[in-house]
DNA sequence: CGTGGCCATCGACGCCCGTCGATGTCTGAC
DNA sequence: GTCAGACATCGACGGGCGTCGATGGCCACG
């Protein structure tokens, strides 16, 4: 590497993530990089029947019900969370699938 | 708020995250959220050598390199890529534990 | 009916983020 | 010493994010 006008480095062989597969993955971590939204996920997910209504989320935080409400949505919209309403009461639960997809990605091969 | 005497839905038993864990895991995944920052890491990750100099990443993509270099930074002050200065040229590499660390978060065995 | 409680939405406010062009700092080569 | 190249930093711009108070829609129960 002592040569000018060559390569500095290795010319970055190997599988790398593609441009789109970026663009896809990349709005789930952003909704869960959040302390709310995560302790969110988290409560959901710890909970007894895998789901929860909101108006017990709210009570775990000293935060408005509007802005709970809004990161319900935001990660309801990554497609993280499944809203289902009964009665007066909201129930959220989380989606399998969609925690898996973002743990394939701390698989890579690359890393082993 | 909620009626002490009337339970909606499940108290939320099990051992959920805590509000430290989550402020101390939430920048990581910050960093992570954007597509950008995800192929650099990518890249990195899946090199021959397990390091890329800034001057290959910077061809991967159609920004600006004052704009590579910010993601990189972004990617190092939160721990993601460990930086190394060999002459002219600056070698990222990327911190396997801190993605182990990540990686953890989706092996809650509360979603087993 | 009307009323009260649960949840979503709206509008607004700071603040941070991604990107750029321009400039600065260092290093090796001539 | 001078010059060119590799990265970092700076300042600025537009846009998006987290939070709030206020309001609206919906459901159950008198």
């Amino acid at each position: 590497m002592s040569d000018p006008g060559l390569a500095c480095c290795t010319p970055l062989t190997g599988t790398a993530m593609s441009a789109e597969q970026a663009e896809r993955v990349a709005p789930l971590l952003k909704a869960l990089a959040d302390p709310v939204r995560l302790r969110l996920v988290s409560l959901i997910a710890s909970s007894a029947t895998g789901e929860a209504c909101v108006c017990d989320l709210n009570d775990a935080f000293d935060l408005t019900q509007a802005t709970i409400s809004h990161h319900l949505k935001v990660l309801h919209s990554a497609g993280l969370l499944d809203r289902e309403k009964r009665g007066v009461w909201v129930y959220y639960a989380v989606r399998r699938e969609a925690l898996t997809a973002v743990a394939n990605l701390f698989e890579m091969p690359a890393l082993a």
